[in-house]
DNA sequence: AAACAATATCGTAATATTGCAATGAACAAA
DNA sequence: TTTGTTCATTGCAATATTACGATATTGTTT
């Protein structure tokens, strides 16, 4: 197959699963890490930080733009990228309750029980 | 090609984006959901929830395995998967690094500009 | 031991991702 | 208008992912 039976999923687990899927990417999270540390956020510069060549950088950006992390906005003869607020805030909400959920939970399964016990 | 060049980035680009390339598959974001919700984490409850076939599932569970997500544990003929603590906490640092550094920064990048001029 | 139960692995088909050279499109500069 | 600059797209090869039937493995039960 190859193909992700989506449909089968909840629609939060689905976009969750797209935001962070668009990250599973080392140099999709040194676009993100450029995007952070610098004030530019020029196509170019993102090129020139990145060991890749431009179309393969394009296509990254192109993927981040796709699940709606970042924006293109045209700038004369250069796009600037920049990370889009909302979504970025979804995601994070996205991943505080997942965390969240964790600390609350007293994680007490087989696995960390049996490790308790050799305590 | 189809092989990421995972040696031009960093060792945290490259942990980073393994760890949430695990996550980003909405059945794998379902399990850990399950993990999350209920005091089970056996391989066959898991199984039962997903609307995938056993040997699916099988191969999401090594996968989040493989990241160090999640252990898997014997019981007897059963085996009980549960989140690892450790690297669901190193997890949730990189990840509040980066939230928080974007939220430490004035994202007045040229495209926030723009839009901020046009109100 | 034989039958059953729970998981993992193998094999394979369908599809997706990664990467880049070559090329195209849009704008800027000369 | 020609030339250069910036970025996107196309086309393609290599590799990875997703999914599942069939089968193997391991432990349990009878």
């Amino acid at each position: 197959m190859g193909a992700t039976k989506t449909h089968h999923f909840t629609e939060r687990q689905n976009e969750l699963a797209t935001l962070i899927k668009a990250l599973g990417h080392p140099a999709r999270i040194a676009i993100i890490d450029y995007l952070l540390k610098t004030e530019s956020c020029i196509c170019g510069d993102i090129v020139n930080e990145l060991p890749l060549a431009q179309p393969t950088v394009s296509q990254h950006l192109k993927e981040l733009k796709n699940a709606g992390i970042i924006k293109g906005n045209v700038e004369g003869n250069a796009i600037c990228y920049c990370i889009d607020d909302d979504v970025w805030h979804k995601f994070k909400g996205y991943l505080n309750g997942f965390f969240q959920t964790y600390d609350l939970k007293k994680n007490n399964c087989c696995f960390t029980n049996v490790k308790h016990k050799d305590l």
